[in-house]
DNA sequence: GGCACTG
DNA sequence: CAGTGCCAACGCTAG
DNA sequence: CTAGCG
C-alpha cells in the first residue's frame, strides 16, 4: 500500500508495512495509546512525522540523531539511545569515534525511511547534532536554550528572547526563534561551519552571561537550580557542545497535548499573542501551509563568527 | 519496541 | 514458553 | 576530584 494513503487513513490499527521506494518499513501498534490524556495513539504520531516530513527533514539532513524513546508513551519509562545496532541495513549510519577511541553508529537523519523508523520505536522527539557527518566537529548553528523557573511565565521568556536577539544583532547576527513545545524558546543563530565547538560555546557563554548581566531580574545563567530565583529564565548556552543536541524544529515533545517545537516569526514573539500550547501535532500542518516556516534562513544564512566574536570581545 | 538471553 | 535485561555518554563548571 | 545539571 502506498504510504501516503495508508497513513493518511483518519484512524490507524493494528500493523502496517509501507514501501518508501524500495524499502519496507514496518510500522507496529498503531492503536497504542501513546499520549493517556489525550487520546492520541502512536498512530497519530506516525502520520504527523509522514505528513510534516518535507518542512522537518531538512533540519535532520546529514546529522547523527540521538534518540529518546518512549515505547510506552509519554508516561511510560523513556530512555536514551546513541548506539542502533538493529537498524535496517538500508538506513544511513555513520561510526563516530568517542573520546576513549570506541565507536558508536549513529543513524543519520534525513530520510523519510529513517523518520518513521525511529518514530515507530517510540522516539517521539528528534534530537539531531548540531554539526553535520562532513564536518562533525564544526557546528553550522549556535543554540540557546531559555529554560523557564517555577513561576515564570512564557511572556517572560519572549522578553529574554528578545534581548539575546537584540544583543545578537548588535554584533552582526541574525537568530530566529522557536518554542521548545514545554514552556521554554529555543533561540538558533545559523553558522557557516567554520568555527569548532569550542570557540562556538565560548561566543555562546559571552552572549548569555551579557543578557543575564544586564537584565538580572528576569535571565540567570546560574546552572545551580536552588540559585535561580522564581521567575527567572535560565538562559542556557552549554548545549552548544559536540554530541549534544536539542530538539529539532517540528518535533514532537512527549508533553500532554503533544505538543510541537515550532518556529516562530519575531513578530509573534513581540505580540505575546501565541503560547507553546497553540502548536501540536493537529495544528501545526495548518500552519505551515498557512505561514510557511520562519526558520528556512536557519540553513541558508552562512553567519560567520569572526566579527561578533571580536565585536563582543571589546563590550 | 524489539532483540538476546535465561530457565 | 514467559520473563528479564538492555538500550547514554559526556561536557561543563561551581565548589 | 566530585556533584549537579541537562
Ligand atoms: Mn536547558
Ligand atoms: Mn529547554
Amino acid at each position: 500500500m502506498s504510504a501516503a494513503k495508508a497513513l493518511e487513513a483518519r484512524e490507524l490499527k493494528g500493523d502496517l508495512t509501507i514501501k518508501l521506494g524500495r524499502r519496507l518499513i514496518q510500522l507496529t501498534h498503531l492503536d497504542k495509546i501513546y499520549w493517556p490524556d489525550d487520546g492520541y495513539t502512536k498512530g497519530d504520531l506516525l502520520r504527523y512525522y509522514f505528513k510534516v516530513s518535507k518542512y522537518i527533514l531538512p533540519y535532520l539532513r546529514d546529522r547523527p540523531l540521538i534518540l529518546k524513546r518512549y515505547p510506552d508513551g509519554i508516561e511510560g519509562e523513556s530512555f536514551h539511545q546513541h548506539d542502533v545496532d538493529e537498524a535496517p541495513e538500508d538506513l544511513r549510519l555513520v561510526s563516530i569515534e568517542m573520546g576513549d577511541g570506541h565507536k558508536v553508529d549513529y543513524l543519520v537523519g534525513g530520510d523519510l525511511a529513517t523518520l518513521l523508523y525511529t518514530a515507530n520505536l517510540g522516539a517521539i522527539e528528534c534530537h539531531p547534532w548540531h554539526s553535520r557527518i562532513d564536518n562533525l566537529d564544526r557546528p553550522d548553528w549556535i543554540v540557546f536554550d531559555l529554560d523557564p523557573g517555577e513561576g515564570a511565565t512564557f511572556d517572560r521568556v519572549c522578553e529574554v528572547a528578545l534581548k539575546v536577539r537584540d544583543l545578537l544583532e548588535s554584533v552582526g547576527l541574525a537568530s530566529y526563534a522557536k518554542t521548545s513545545g514545554s514552556r521554554g524558546i529555543h533561540v538558533f543563530v545559523p553558522l557557516r561551519a567554520e568555527h569548532d565547538y569550542d570557540q562556538a560555546a565560548r561566543f555562546a557563554a559571552r552572549i548569555a552571561s551579557a543578557v543575564a548581566r544586564e537584565n538580572p531580574a528576569i535571565a540567570t545563567v546560574e546552572r545551580t537550580l536552588q540559585r535561580r530565583r522564581a521567575g527567572q529564565i535560565y538562559v542556557d548556552h552549554l548545549q552548544n557542545a559536540r554530541g549534544k543536541s536539542i530538539v529539532a524544529p517540528y518535533s514532537v515533545r512527549p508533553r500532554p497535548g503533544a505538543t510541537v517545537s515550532t518556529p516562530l516569526e519575531w513578530q509573534e514573539v513581540i505580540d505575546r499573542k501565541i503560547g507553546p500550547q497553540d502548536f501540536t501535532i493537529e495544528t501545526v500542518l495548518q500552519r505551515i501551509s498557512e505561514k510557511g516556516d520562519p526558520f528556512k534562513p536557519v540553513l541558508r544564512q552562512k553567519q560567520r563568527l569572526r566579527q561578533a566574536i571580536k565585536k563582543i570581545g571589546s563590550m
